[in-house]
RNA sequence: CGGGGCGUAGCUCAGCUUGGUAGAGCGCUCGCUUUGGGAGCGAGAGGUUCGCAGGUUCAAGUCCUGUCGCCCCGACCA
């Protein structure tokens, strides 16, 4: 045991090295982000991991809310007849689909389908709102549950019941609703790079990884740590498809009658996993600053008869808590030691140690979580009077590190390759984000994946001097990312 | 849906091969000493009896059959 705290390694969880799959899991239970729930598939989501959560929305959401959105609630449960009007969308939401049939005692006349996604209930209001251009665009998003019948469920990266948010507009033009599918593409990429210190790859989606229904799907696309890609999250041009299933219509400046523009986009809580997977280390969490429900805890030192330094803590933490930044203080009759591992697993920024000398000496010790300790800088001693400041910075500073460290990740396992062989070998080996240039045929991709599970992420523009598939040997289309995801 | 694994104390598991009436560590409660990287000692509680249902047997946690659930790895999806 005093090996394992020596390398300032935490008992309850493997190495992340070791077993990235055990680790995921056993820090999402440990650090009680979730709970097991007596429903196959379904997990609790407990107050810190709620907290995570929480702020994940207020920062897309003043997003939203900036760039002219709207909150609003559709229905949980959708009518079969209404699900059915798009008939590439049904088709591909089939096999996830959950159904209400009976109500009470009484077997309904039409089932009732548990949200997958909104389409097809906001198309259908859609069409009740809209009358003319001077309706459009209309621009709302919606924080809500859905359910996906699942096989294989993991914490965060697929449940069968997962929190999400789904943004649903209308417009009157193809442009209009392109510009808004890529305005959030970016908006997602930027809360990805800004907010969850993720580096991701934005683009399009190739035609197999298309939203059923959709005309285009883009996505952002995050490497985790054993080489597999996680969509991290969506925007979707549906074009007019769904305004011709679902009849939503407009008399345009014009006075022709004519068919909106609709787009739809969402982030999951999916995105947790993939902030959890990237950061965390053998020691549990390390979540950014600006997502962590506490940015620093206080761990106050007493001995027996000098409780001095739970005042002291009690005292700062409420100034610091008045100025905006969250904090608490971990009281508990515990060891300090067992506190410091506690709160790394958890994955807290900062930490604030108080003994009986900080007491005296007017000072306070910073612990910073994305350094090991006995690393240098990894504690600073600061007065109490420059805490405050000193925790900013130390925010500020964690910050950047942790999407430094992500970003050297992405960076050094972004693989362009020419070499056919090579390409395969890479792919197979989930050595990254593979980069080739791509003929963009359905069946190469296919092949790809029978040899090597790996599939097309996002696809960009061709580059000087790409002629020939690297896969296929077909002609170039696009640059692609290969890789094997989540 | 295929492959593998596991269901015994709050947690991790031993006990099963060779049936004989339930264990360890950790955690929890109380007390004292401790407290700057997961403390020590002492006392105590905790299993409606081993996922559930049958069966074999004088006797089943242990053997047999079935069943349910969970976890992991793959095929499909955010």
């Amino acid at each position: 045991m005093s090996e394992a705290l020596a390398g300032g390694a935490v008992k309850e969880i493997p190495p992340k090295s070791a077993d990235l799959s055990a680790w995921y899991t056993a820090v999402c239970l440990r650090a009680q982000l979730v709970s097991y729930s007596p429903v196959r598939g379904c997990v609790v989501l407990r107050p810190y991991g709620f907290g995570l959560w929480e702020n994940l929305q207020r920062e897309l959401d003043g997003r939203f809310k900036a760039t002219g959105h709207e909150n609003a609630y559709f229905p949980l449960l959708i009518p079969e007849s209404l699900l059915i009007r798009e008939a590439e969308h049904v088709e591909g939401f089939a096999p996830e689909v959950a159904w209400v049939t009976q109500g009470g005692s009484e077997e309904l006349t039409e089932r009732l389908a548990i949200r997958p996604t909104s389409e097809a209930m906001v198309g259908t209001m859609y069409a009740q709102w809209i009358e003319s251009y001077r309706d459009l665009p209309i621009l709302i998003n919606q924080w809500a549950n859905v359910v996906r019948w699942e096989k294989a469920t993991r914490p965060f990266l697929r449940t069968m019941e997962f929190l999400w948010q789904e943004g649903h507009t209308a417009h009157k033009s193809a442009q209009e609703a392109r510009e808004e599918t890529l305005r959030i593409l970016d908006l997602y990429r930027e809360f990805a790079e800004n907010v969850a210190a993720l580096p991701v790859y934005s683009g399009r989606k190739s035609a197999s990884e298309r939203f059923p229904g959709a005309v285009e799907t883009f996505s952002i696309e995050a490497l985790m740590p054993d080489g597999k890609a996680l969509q991290s999250g969506t925007s979707h041009d549906l074009g007019q498809n769904f305004a011709r299933a679902y009849d939503i219509k407009f008399t345009d400046a014009d006075q022709a009658v004519k068919y909106v523009h609709t787009t739809s986009w969402g982030i999951s809580w999916r995105m947790l996993g993939a902030i959890i997977m990237a950061h965390g280390d053998d020691r549990g969490l390390r979540i950014p600053p600006k997502l962590a429900p506490t940015q620093a805890v206080f761990v106050p030192i007493v001995r027996s008869g000098d409780e001095r330094a739970v005042e002291v803590c009690n005292r700062l933490a409420r100034i610091l808590a008045d100025a905006g930044l969250r904090v608490r203080v971990d009281a508990r009759d515990e060891k300090p030691g067992w506190k410091y591992s506690e709160w790394d697993l958890r994955g807290v920024p900062v930490r604030i140690e108080i003994g009986p000398r900080d007491v005296d000496a007017q000072t306070a010790v910073l612990a910073r979580r994305d350094r090991n300790k006995d690393e240098s800088g990894q504690r600073q001693t600061v007065a109490v009077t420059e805490i405050e400041a000193a925790l900013r910075e130390l925010l500020v500073e964690i910050q950047a590190s942790l999407y430094s460290q992500a970003r050297s990740f992405l960076q050094s396992h972004t693989i362009a390759v020419a070499d056919q062989n090579e390409f395969f070998d890479l792919c197979s080996t989930r050595a990254g984000m593979i980069d080739i240039a791509w003929c963009e045929r359905a069946e190469c991709e296919a092949e790809v994946k029978r040899q090597t599970m790996a599939t097309t992420r996002v696809l960009r523009e061709l580059q000087e001097g790409d002629v020939r598939c690297t896969a296929c040997g077909e002609p170039a289309k696009a640059r692609a990312y290969f890789a094997q995801s989540y």
